[in-house]
DNA sequence: CTGTTAGCGCGTTCAA
DNA sequence: TTGAACGCGCTAACAG
């Protein structure tokens, strides 16, 4: 008397194998499509008999049990640690787009702690957005162990995985250059960890370009956020509320600038005239926003960073890792646009 | 020669067995703390060697394979339409924080086309969001088959699977009613499909509770959008740009009113002064924005929603499936605070 | 050329 | 504490 837990029976292939009156070989060679190519053929009378029980009964492979045998899942998964934030829409966006037609499914782990659920869970290939130093031991026993794994990190060096190294430095230089060609007073909104000071190439950016420029470092003009949007926008009001205010703010990510745009309307500040802000990542709702954000950010990344995630998916772990490094660009859009000497806000 | 596919190699139940001098059935036993209560007795001495054997050798059980076995896979799977919305945050949000203690995983599925994704792929329990017409079928079949359904959806009927209704009409009208207290020109943001004209509950409470207080509809207050985040700012920017402006915006969304509320300091309006603006849902993110955002919805929804799904994980498809009514209530926060007749913007 | 048999690969679980 | 069967779908080797 074998069944599945449950009140529901889940149809199995020995059901449609029954039903078509055929052997469970022949029903498993129907339902993949690998008929005639290498293995053997059938003939399209059983085919269509196949097809005709199976939609009877409403059968499904089951896909775990074929992960078994086969080793691929048809499931990528998405580690995103901060799913408000629109450059993780962009990375969603972009993944659901190329694994459409490759028949695999994406799957989203927002949790943080997705080391333990990789540990269990297998998929073709994991994206992992963010890795912590103490992530990085388990991350490197997951691949040595066969996990695929596409990594976001600007630090980490490939130890057996890919990494996506889309190098901010210079492109956040790019940013700071381009507000400073109008303003002196150039705040930067920054996330921190803990209580520590801002850091970071995204953060050494702005010091060093202010420096270049032969302006001092302000310390009431650095916004230093926890992390979160609400903290962002609460620190971009703390600092556009101030007598003095910047009149041009870098945030060293788009979700900040997003909050920072809003803080700033909030207070009545039109964004691109009363003070400029800009970004930095690029992601897609950037472009659609309004006012748009001006931003750096690696060109064509997401598509690209999709396209690497479903070959190594497809390939499995055959080729050898990469680091891919991406172009930055500057973008300008509305919430800081050109300005020439003319309108220096200065 | 048996391996699987790929270069690395994971560590079976077998190998952990042979470095321990045990049998697979000793290692699955413990590994799934199942020793003792009920199951066979280990001694502590070889529960020790065993669980040694798994540390050295990194090994973590399969779930795939103990999936097909047990049918259950330690997985929840929440199918979320548009992720942009809070809404959709705030439901990850509470299930993360419901399933991390008993060891289950969220997996947030963000393609519009679940159905197909759920025939294949099993979770101990899904909760779908949106369920258009043509789904239904489908999710009647998915829950005759054994899938544990929690379906979030005003109108169907509970069908093999637990039905979250939150019926948002009287809720709505208790919105409105807020915003006609203080104010007579009152917009309405909604979202339409196609070129249709606006409709649903959430809809008919705006012109009904215009009609009881004795106000004609305006259609040129009615700023309906195509769904998107863009096109609430759009519609709303049209309707805070006219010269007869309403002084009051519903918005059938807390995103749109999300929106609603960036469109409206764009126009330099400060939104709770110049402009009151209200939302539907009661998401989480709506108490921490600034200004926070005024709003309906169930109470203490998220959660409830969460301990639903997880039991129904736990349970299995034991339980029969019921209804769930919420009551609404009304939020009264920054963006539409209460208005006295001192105070009123008509 | 067409179809079947038999056994694989997981972790689980019952009878011994 | 264990051997062996079990559940699933896949697939090499075989039979017609």
């Amino acid at each position: 008397m074998a069944r599945t837990a449950g009140s529901g029976i889940r149809p199995t292939i020995r059901m449609v194998a029954a039903e078509a009156g055929v052997s469970t070989a022949t029903v498993s060679y129907v339902m993949s499509g690998r008929r005639g190519e290498g293995g053997p053929g059938v003939s399209d009378i059983t085919v269509e008999r196949v097809r005709a029980a199976a939609e009877r009964l409403g059968y499904r492979p089951n896909q775990a049990a074929r992960a078994i045998r086969t080793g691929r899942t048809n499931t990528v998964i998405l580690s995103l640690t901060m799913l408000s934030d629109p450059w993780s829409l962009s990375v969603i966006e972009a993944v659901q787009k190329a694994a459409a037609p490759l028949g695999i499914t994406p799957l989203i782990l927002g949790d943080a702690d997705w080391v333990k659920v990789l540990q269990s869970h297998d998929a073709d290939a994991v994206f992992v957005d963010a890795v912590t130093p103490e992530q990085r031991k388990p991350l490197e026993g997951l691949a040595a162990r066969g996990t695929t794994l596409v990594v976001f990190d600007e630090q980490l060096e490939a130890a057996g995985f890919d990494v996506i190294r889309s190098v901010a430095g210079p492109g956040c230089t790019l940013a700071v250059e381009h507000l400073l060609a109008g303003h002196r007073k150039v705040g930067c909104v920054v996330p921190v960890r803990g209580e520590r000071p801002p850091a970071g190439r995204r953060y050494e950016a702005y010091t060093s370009a202010l420096a270049a420029a032969g302006i001092d470092l302000n310390e009431d003009y650095v916004g230093a956020f926890d992390g979160t949007t609400a903290g962002a926008y609460a620190a971009t009001m703390r600092l556009l509320g101030r007598d003095d205010r910047p009149t041009a703010l870098y945030a060293t990510t788009d979700y900040a600038a997003v909050s920072a745009i809003n803080a700033a309307q909030r207070l009545g500040l039109t964004v691109g005239r009363d003070v400029d802000i800009i970004g930095v990542g690029n992601a897609i709702e950037g472009e659609r926003m309004s006012p748009s954000l001006s931003t750096v950010g690696p060109v064509d990344f997401f598509d690209r960073v999709a396209r690497l995630l479903l070959k190594r998916a497809v390939d499995g772990g055959t080729q050898v890792p990469e680091v891919l490094d991406f172009p930055w660009q500057l973008f300008v859009r509305e919430s800081a646009p050109h300005r020439s000497a003319a309108n220096r806000l200065y």
